[in-house]
DNA sequence: TGTACATCAGTGAACGCGCGTTCACTGATGTAC
DNA sequence: TGTACATCAGTGAACGCGCGTTCACTGATGTAC
């Protein structure tokens, strides 16, 4: 290994270590992070993380893209290791595994799903990462079409399938735009009730919130079209 | 009118304009909303705010819950307007009542239904404004089960039974438990869909908004059971 | 009706703190010959 | 293998700014007799 490959190494661990710390800000400054209160966790001068990243902004744009990217591999993962033919299994698989990373990150999920950073403005870098995970839904839609178990169940509004037959052809070419509709039903239904789950909006209401989850997930499967 | 009115009513119309000011910097600033910015605006020493509201949080507390009654007095409005025996139409006319002022007020709408500010905990005053919304939809609910025309479609869970029992008692008593969690499939449903179009994620995949949007609730609707 | 007193709104200065970012610098680590 | 030079990480001071909150105060407005 060359010297010049070691400072590399050394490099890439520094940025993961800041990043790491920052993490765990979040929780406390939500997406006002502080870079100084980081540069002291790191036991650093302040000025040292421009080594690093060239701005504030720019090290919540890292944390962003890793959140989507965390998600969108656990969700990948859930999917991969339910049996392939059977959709409701993936479903469950994947929405659940959504729920499961909200609850043990749920200040990365703030930052992503949660309300939009005043003054920052997301760079197009994250919009790959964002997607991972809608992909995987779009995937089960694709799988169940292809299997003959996902079937159109009433015609569009004309004006509504011209505007949904763009992302249709664009990414889900196989999918008819009224079952990738209901696809998104289900896919605002599970970030609905993470959200709300999360938000304390449940708080004094639900207890049972796992058993409460499955029944809705259970259900929406059923109304997307989704069968075992 | 004696005089120790008149200053009553000039100090309520002091507090609206503190907190009107405040609503405006939620835009810049989200919920890290700066007292000296407020009284800045207001044109008056920063440590004059005092004298109404005994600190940033308690002001952050009073837009809270302005928003919730706002957004309330919107939902039972639109409700009241709706032909009191056609549930649909009262369904489309409340989900679009939180869809137009959740456009309308962007920044209120993630004050309370974004992602939690750190460090603060909402008071018991706001609870009550929190539900005004969720109980014109128990409403609806309620009087779809009188008119015989919301029915029980299958039997939960025992414990999710027993979990959502309390609620429905205290509540919505008239209304079955199963009835209630579709009709909460549909409260997650409503506002999953508006955060995803309030916080970006529809940016670059639907452009017919109100198109997409009244499908999905039509056909929440439906699942819910809610026929016209 | 007039006067003494109490209440209240708003001032201005200060406390003690935090922040992002820039810049000239030191010293260690790598590279080229 | 040894040396001159370039690259890089991290320092420390500074700039210019912002913040929430407290406190003693002034002056206007109300109240009681």
């Amino acid at each position: 290994m060359t010297a010049s490959s070691i400072r590399a190494r050394v490099r890439a661990e520094m940025i993961e270590e800041i990043k790491s710390i920052a993490r765990r800000h979040l929780a406390t400054d939500g997406a006002n992070l502080s870079l100084r209160a980081v540069a002291r966790d790191l036991g650093v001068v302040s000025s040292a993380i421009y080594r690093y990243f060239p701005s504030r902004d720019e090290l919540l744009t890292a944390l962003i893209i890793d959140a989507y990217n965390s998600l969108g591999q656990a969700v990948e993962d859930a999917d991969a290791a339910a049996p392939y033919d059977n959709l409701l299994s993936r479903w469950l698989a994947v929405t659940n595994a959504v729920r499961d990373w909200a609850l043990a990150k749920p200040h990365e999920y703030a930052l992503i799903y949660g309300s939009p950073v005043p003054g920052y403005q997301a760079p197009q870098d994250t919009v790959g990462p964002a997607t991972r995970g809608t992909f995987a839904l779009g995937r089960i839609l694709a799988d169940g079409v292809a299997q003959g178990r996902l079937h159109i169940q009433e015609r569009l509004p004309a004006k509504l399938e011209r505007d949904l037959e763009r992302i249709r052809r664009e990414a889900f070419p196989t999918v008819p735009a009224d079952v990738l509709v209901r696809g998104m039903a289900g896919w605002t239904q599970l970030f609905g009730m993470v959200s709300f789950e999360l938000f304390g909006q449940f708080n004094n209401a639900i207890s049972e919130r796992q058993l409460f989850f499955d029944h809705q997930m259970r259900a929406t499967a059923h109304y997307i079209g989704i069968v075992p």
